[in-house]
RNA sequence: GGAGCAGUACUCAAGAGGCCGAAGAGGCGCCCCUGCUAAGGGUGUAGACUGGGAAACUGGUGCGAGAGUUCGAAUCUCUCCUGCUCCGCCA
C-alpha cells in the first residue's frame, strides 16, 4: 500500500511503475483513486464544517442551560437536530469513499527499486548469484521420498489415513535430521544477533486481514470452527502481526527477530499437493527471520538477510543460488525479493527454498506500525525471510549429502543436534 | 468456564453528562541553586490520526474496539477484546 500523496504529487511515477509490472489494467486505478479522494476530501470539509456548527451550537446549549435560560435552550435544539440530519444523510457517502479509496489503494502495487529487472512472470526471473558447485554425482540421486522410505523414515501412507492427502509421518532419524536442522538454524541466526521468538501458531481475523486480502486468505489458511481463530500460514503472519498499531520507539530499532512456527496452507488450486513426495504440503516447519528498521537502513538489511539464508544451506554442504524475482512476479506489497534456490542433483536444476522480501513502508502502512523518531513519526520498514522451511530444506539436505551406498552424511555443523552422528546409514534388515 | 475489578497520550495518573484534547507527574527544552551524586527549585513545551491553508493558523475524529441513548458522551447502556484477583479445569 503506497501513499495516497504520491499519487495526488507525482502520479506519473505511480502510472510508470504500474507499467513496469505489466499490470495495464491497473492504470486507470490511479485516475479513478484521484478522482475519489478529490471528491472525499470535499465531502469531508463539507462534513467537518457542520460537525463543527453543531460542536459550536451544542456548546451554547450548555452554557444557557447552565445559566437557566431554558426556553432558549430548548429552541436551539431544533438547530442542531436539523444539522445532525444533513450530516446523517451524507456520513455513509463519506465512509464509503473512504472505503472505496481504500480497497483501490490495496490494489495499487508499491513503488519496486530501481535495480529490479523489468519481466513479465516468474520466466523472466534473473539468477544473480550461484554459490557452491552444481554438483551431479556419478550415481544416481534417488526421488527424496524413496530416499526417506529406504531410512524408514516416511510414512504418507498412515498419514492418508489419519489426516488425508499433503500430510506426513516423519520417522526416526529422518525426523531427528528434520528437527536438527530446525535446531541448526534457530543457533545460526541467534548468533547473527536475532531474538529468538515463538509466536502464537494462530491468529484473530483482524490480523490476517491485515497481512493478506480476502482471496489470498481464502486460498491458504485455515480456519478454526467456532472460534475467529485462523492457523498461521507462516510466522510472519503473527510476527508482523505483534506491531499492528504499534509505536515504537526509535532507539528500539532495529528490531531482528527469528521465529519458529509449524505452517499451515490449504494450498488450493494453484499446483496442487504432490502425491508422494514431501515438496509441497499442508503442513511443514519453519525458521523465519523478519526485521523492522528505519527505512534508509532497509536496502542493507535485505541485503544482509538473504546472504544468511545462503551462508546458512552452505554451512550443511547444499548448493544455491538467488534468484531476483523481476517486475511482473514482485507481489504487490513488496519492494524488491529474491528468492534462495537450493540445488538438486537428481533433478539437476535447482528449486525454491526460501524467499528474502522488502516491503518498504507498505506493510507498515497497512498495518499502522510507525516509529517515534525525533523529526517526528515515521513508518518502519519491514522485511522478512526464510532461513529453513522444512521438509522442503529437508529433501535439498538428503539430495545434497545422499552417498553412493544409500547413506547420508552428516555435515560437522549438524552432528552435535544429532547426538554426535556422522551419517545416517541404510538399516537393511 | 464462573465471579469481581480495571483499560485515559511515550509512561504513570485525575476525571463520574456540557466550562475536557482531557488536571497533575514523569519525559523533553531552557534557567537557577547546590557539590558528594543519578538531588532540589523555577519556567517553557509537546502529545495520536486527519481535512483546509504557501504559512501563520484553523476544522474534524480520537479516552481498549464497535454499536446505542442524548442537542451534547472519557463520563450513561449493550456487545466484544485485553489485563489483574479469586474459584474451577488441565498439559
Amino acid at each position: 500500500m503506497i501513499d495516497i500523496n504520491l499519487i495526488r504529487n507525482n502520479k506519473e511515477l505511480v502510472k510508470e511503475n504500474i507499467k513496469k509490472k505489466f499490470q495495464y489494467e491497473k492504470l486507470q486505478l490511479v485516475d479513478k483513486v484521484e478522482e475519489l479522494d478529490i471528491s472525499y476530501r470535499t465531502l469531508k470539509t463539507a462534513l467537518d464544517d457542520l460537525r463543527s456548527k453543531r460542536n459550536k451550537i451544542s456548546n451554547e446549549i450548555g452554557i444557557l442551560m447552565r445559566e437557566g435560560k431554558k426556553e432558549e435552550g430548548l429552541s436551539k435544539r431544533e438547530e442542531v437536530n436539523f444539522i445532525n440530519q444533513e450530516i446523517k444523510n451524507n456520513e455513509d457517502k463519506e465512509i464509503e469513499l473512504q472505503n472505496q479509496i481504500k480497497d483501490i489503494m490495496m490494489l495499487i502495487p508499491n513503488i519496486i527499486d530501481d535495480s529490479v529487472p523489468i519481466g513479465k512472470d516468474d520466466s523472466e526471473n534473473v539468477e544473480i548469484e550461484k554459490f557452491g558447485e552444481p554438483f551431479v554425482p556419478d550415481y544416481e540421486i534417488p526421488y527424496h521420498a524413496d530416499i526417506c522410505e529406504a531410512l524408514n523414515g516416511l510414512d504418507k501412507e498412515s498419514a492418508g489415513r489419519t489426516s488425508g492427502n499433503g500430510f506426513y509421518y516423519l520417522m526416526g532419524d529422518v525426523a531427528r535430521l528434520h528437527s536438527a536442522m530446525l535446531s541448526y538454524a534457530r543457533d545460526f541466526m541467534i548468533n547473527k544477533g536475532f531474538t529468538y521468538c515463538i509466536p502464537p501458531f494462530m491468529i484473530r481475523s483482524d490480523v490476517v486481514n491485515g497481512v493478506m486480502s480476502f482471496a489470498e486468505m481464502d486460498a491458504m489458511m485455515y480456519k478454526i470452527e467456532n472460534e475467529d481463530l485462523y492457523l498461521i500460514g507462516t510466522s510472519e503472519h503473527s510476527m508482523i502481526g505483534r506491531f499492528k498499531g504499534q509505536l515504537i520507539k526509535e532507539e528500539e530499532l532495529p528490531i531482528a527477530l527469528t521465529s519458529y512456527s509449524p505452517c499451515f496452507r490449504k494450498e488450493v488450486g494453484a499446483h496442487g499437493i504432490e502425491e508422494r513426495g514431501l515438496y509441497r504440503v499442508h503442513q511443514f516447519e519453519k525458521q523465519e527471520m523478519i526485521v523492522l528498521c528505519k527505512p534508509e537502513e532497509a536496502m542493507d538489511w535485505y541485503n544482509k538477510m538473504w546472504s544468511y539464508t545462503v551462508e546458512f544451506f552452505r554451512s550443511l554442504d547444499i548448493p544455491v543460488r538467488t534468484l531476483e524475482c523481476c517486475s511482473g512476479d514482485l507481489a504487490d506489497l513488496k519492494v524488491k525479493s529474491c528468492d534462495v534456490e537450493a540445488w538438486s542433483p537428481r533433478q539437476q536444476k535447482y528449486f525454491e527454498v526460501g524467499s528474502c522480501s522488502t516491503l518498504g513502508d507498505a506493510q507498515a502502512r497497512r498495518l499502522s506500525i510507525r516509529a517515534k523518531g525525533e523529526k517526528g513519526n515515521y513508518l518502519v520498514s519491514t522485511l522478512n525471510n526464510t532461513v529453513l522451511a522444512t521438509p522442503r530444506g529437508l529433501i535439498a539436505f538428503l539430495e545434497n549429502n545422499y552417498q553412493k551406498d544409500g547413506s547420508i552424511k552428516i555435515p560437522k555443523v549438524l552432528q552435535p543436534y544429532m547426538g554426535g552422528l556422522e551419517v545416517i546409514k541404510l538399516n537393511k534388515d
